[in-house]
Formats: C-alpha cells, sequence, structure tokens
DNA sequence: AAGTAAACCTAACATACATCAAGCATTTTT
DNA sequence: AAAAATGCTTGATGTATGTTAGGTTTACTT
C-alpha cells in the first residue's frame, strides 16, 4: 500500500514499521482528471500533496491575467500552495492538474500531532525543506546571471522528465518568459 | 550573555535554561572588519553564522565577473552558503562584510548533534527554514511577475533598515539590474 | 468526421534594460 | 591635505524580449 510514500520517505530516514504504518494512515488518496484545479486562490489550504502519478502545476495569475508558473510536480514531489499551507493564510496560487492524477494529501493538523509523536519526522520534513530552500536559491542565482536560452537549457538538462510531459507555453510561464520568446529561443538552438 | 540570539530563537520555541545553555555553549563569536571576506569560492563551510551586529552580502562572481546578491544579512538573521553547508560541497559563493560585524557560528557537526540531543531545536530549524523557503518562493514570484520599478519599491518597503545601509549599487545587484537602471528607475520615482 | 480549441511558429514593430562613456560628488586611503 | 577610489547620474546607442497579429499543425470535443 502507497509504495512510492513509503520508499520516497525511508530513503532520507530509517524509520520503524510502525512509524511507517502510523504515517501511512494519515494521508488521503485524491484523484484528479486532467484540468482540474486542486487549489484555487482563497482557498483555505489544509493539506500537502505528495504526488503518487500525474503532473501538476501551481501558479499564479497577475492582475493583468498574466499566468506565472511557480512549480511543476511529477512522481514523487510534493506540491501545494505552501505559503497559504505553512502561514495558515488564504491561497494565492492555483494548483492544477496537467494530466490525470493521484495525490496523497497530508493535513497539517495530522502533521503537527506527528511531530510531536515522533520527532524523526520533524527531521525528515526539515531535510526535504532544506534541500528545496537550498534548490530555490540556486534558481534564483539563475535568474539574476544567467540568459533565457541558458535558464532554457538548464531546465531541459534539470527536469528532462517534466520537460517531455508540459508545453512549451508552460516552460516559457516557468522561465517568466513570453512563449514567442521561448520559440525564438528554441528556433536559434535548431530544436524544433 | 548573547542576549540578541537567545531572544531570537525563544520567539519561536519555548526552551528550558539548560536547553539555551546548551546552545550558547555551541557558538563561536567571531569579529570582521568592513570588507573582510567570512567565506570565499571553494572553501569548506562547516559553519551557518548568527548576525549579532552589522550588515553583509552573500554573493556570487559569474564567469564575466559580473556580481549577483542572493542575501543580505543584518542583525537577528542568518547567513551562509547554504548550499556548501547543507550538502558539503566547496563553497560558490563570497560573503563580505559590508559594515564591521559581529557574527556568532554554528558548526554543521555540533547542530547535528543538538539535533539529536534536542529534538526542539530541528524543530525550530525546520520553521525557520520553512519561513525562508516560503519567502524565496515569493521572491522568485515577484521577479517573474514584476517590473524592476516595482521590485525596487518593494525591496525597499521589505526590508527598510536594509535600504539605508547598502548602496544603490548593491540593491542593483541584488534586484538582477544594472546601476545605471536602478538609478534611472529611481529617477522617475523621484527619490534622489 | 467535422468543428473547435490549443499549441507552436514566424514576422514586424515597440520597449525596457544593458552597454559604453563621461562627469561630478562623496568617501576612503595615503 | 592631496590623491585615489567609489558611488551616483546622465546621455547615446544596441539588443533581447515583449507585443500584436496571422498562419499552420495537432489535439480535443461533439
Amino acid at each position: 500500500m502507497y509504495p512510492e510514500i513509503i520508499k520516497h520517505i525511508s530513503q532520507e530516514i530509517d524509520f520503524k514499521a510502525s512509524e511507517i504504518e502510523e504515517f501511512i494512515s494519515l494521508l488521503s488518496e485524491i484523484h484528479l482528471s486532467k484540468k482540474e484545479l486542486l487549489i484555487r486562490p482563497n482557498d483555505s489550504v489544509n493539506y500537502e500533496y505528495f504526488v503518487v502519478s500525474g503532473c501538476l502545476k501551481a501558479y499564479y495569475l497577475d492582475e493583468s491575467g498574466e499566468r506565472h508558473i511557480i512549480q511543476f510536480a511529477i512522481e514523487d514531489w510534493w506540491i501545494s500552495d505552501f505559503e497559504a499551507f505553512f502561514n495558515k493564510e488564504p491561497a494565492k496560487l492555483y494548483i492544477e492538474a496537467i494530466e490525470d492524477s493521484v495525490l496523497l494529501g497530508l493535513h497539517c493538523d495530522a502533521l503537527e500531532e506527528l511531530f510531536k509523536r515522533i520527532p524523526k519526522f520533524e527531521r525528515f520534513f526539515r531535510i526535504k525543506t532544506t534541500n528545496a530552500f537550498v534548490s530555490l536559491r540556486s534558481r534564483i542565482l539563475e535568474t539574476l546571471q544567467k540568459s533565457s536560452a541558458e535558464r532554457y537549457l538548464n531546465f531541459c538538462n534539470k527536469y528532462p522528465n517534466i520537460e517531455k510531459r508540459v508545453t512549451n507555453h508552460h516552460i516559457a510561464n516557468y522561465l517568466g518568459i513570453q512563449p514567442e520568446s521561448l520559440s525564438r529561443i528554441r528556433k536559434e538552438l535548431l530544436l524544433h
């Protein structure tokens, strides 16, 4: 039962069977069809979600209706409006399934309880968050430093499995450029 | 002794006096003069640093010698080359004092030990890292979304204490634009 | 199977920002 | 106190990316 997430947590920490069992008991399974919304602005966000299968995007719509993708998630990733989740604020993001997807939701209160009962999970999530923090820092450094073409190539290198599954439109949104610009970049790189 | 950091950790978690004492015993005091380097590329980074007083910048020099500031730190902030620190890799960043500064260094091994002995510190650093993670996400969303002028105004609003203490050159580096462009932005905003 | 929507590409033009260069003011160094 | 370095501003010019528009192909919907 839920071998994906068991493998995922066991990679980082050595849990006892009973601890894993307790963790699993907290999860709720969610099925989403393509284009279905998991979170929309003003929702209260009580869950973070582990992706068992499928592909999703987290994005923000600005005042002028432009879409800005902050995160993709495929198998083995966590996704949520983390700002809303951790700070108990209303959502600002949309989270939408790009493909039919299966998720495991973890409720914030259940998570707090779990931290108290089994501090190893506090450790697990500290390590996960630390890794995420570090990789956001490199993403910022990259946007400060690199040309759009370089960032596009890096994206393809770093996330080949995502690049194959989302449209160029999505990738352009993620990189912070217009789809037309990405098309030009791809033309110059001879990638069509 | 070290009232600043005691206040800092007590704001988040209720520690016993003995726990605080143990924590304090792990810290080493570092004094830096203006322009002195705390970390330079290829250093091994065994410490993260709490700023007691002063002001520092963490930056990357790219191949063409451009400087990109990823973080400022003033009183009450933590600073390090976190990627190098957490992943035990050689540093890629410079960390330099903008003013004479006093720091408290926390060694990675001491920190690991502390986590084992007092899990509340694991909790403390999980919460700190989570907050940092969330604010990096908004920083990314902001660079995807907003004009340079808007980002400059946001910076001034969000970090008035930093804005007062660093040069416009530094702020431009942080925002990812040229100092000349920032000067023009300020002119249009009538801020000289 | 036909109709519609979405994805992708291309081109012409507009614009924000970078680049290069110079000058003045302020701070730091000697 | 003089000299040097740094910070800030301004102008002229270049370039990458945005904007608008149109067209082709592919995928989805009925």
